[in-house]
DNA sequence: TTTGAAAATTGGCCTAA
DNA sequence: TTAGGCCAATTTTCAAA
């Protein structure tokens, strides 16, 4: 990890699918380096991947809430594991804070949020309390 | 957006990176289609664009919070505005729930995420809380 | 670092539904 | 009018020298 290194994923971040070439032309270095770079970065798990970012509402996603979980302490690997197998829920983290489970999902509508949420989701052994927090607009 | 178009942001929202031909090969149809469908999505900002994904420790951020700001409801807007203008801040959104912005933070330790939440973040003007929940762990 | 072949991308033009 | 087939030119990828 160096300068050179650090620049290839400022530009990876914000656009992943520049091509080697063209982050050679802006770094002024040769495309051979830029990609023995970036594949190395991607095996040693610094690059973990690459995604396109949707835009949910445009697919029919129009709600998506960011959802904190209160668990038992003992229960609490387990639901944050069992909460990864949902395709609805798109991310998962633990935390300190309010919630020890932070989580985004997708719903298509508030009813579907609500049925994602309490029903599916409620289901699972050790959740003590459902905090759901709908994204009004994602700015950055 | 039919069946196919679904498709093909399944595949790409796990990997922004593969090829047209690569797509067509998995829906048995022809590269153009593909590709056609991809120009079209990116056009009506149903793909919003294409990002690596980062392993921020890897890299020398140790320290990721989400973090929640409360604001006087006639800042709220100018406050989560400002909050882009910073490279730290990684993402913004707006939400109903506890608090009325929430961020996703990187420092690369503890000692320098207090200074960019209570030094830098905190002197923006009608901030009245900020609730950091530090991410022990990304799941998913 | 350079070189060259294979693969992918891109644009234009065309047809069919 | 739109989705997609076809072809040709260019660019990119990738491995070997």
């Amino acid at each position: 990890m160096d300068e050179k290194d650090m620049k290839i994923l400022e530009i990876l971040m914000k656009d992943g699918r520049k091509s080697y070439t063209e982050i050679a032309k802006i770094l002024e270095t040769s495309e051979t380096s830029v990609r023995k770079r970036i594949k190395r970065m991607e095996e040693e798990g610094i690059i973990k991947g690459y995604k396109a970012e949707i835009d949910p509402a445009k697919i029919g996603y129009n709600v998506v809430a960011l959802t904190g979980f209160d668990t038992n302490p003992e229960d609490f690997l387990s639901v944050a594991r069992k909460l990864c197998e949902f395709e609805e829920v798109k991310k998962v983290w633990t935390s300190t804070g309010d919630h020890m489970i932070m989580t985004e999902i997708w719903a298509r509508d508030g009813k579907e949020l609500s049925e994602i949420l309490f029903d599916k989701l409620g289901k699972i052994k050790g959740i003590k309390k459902i905090c759901p927090a709908i994204i009004l607009e994602q700015l950055k």
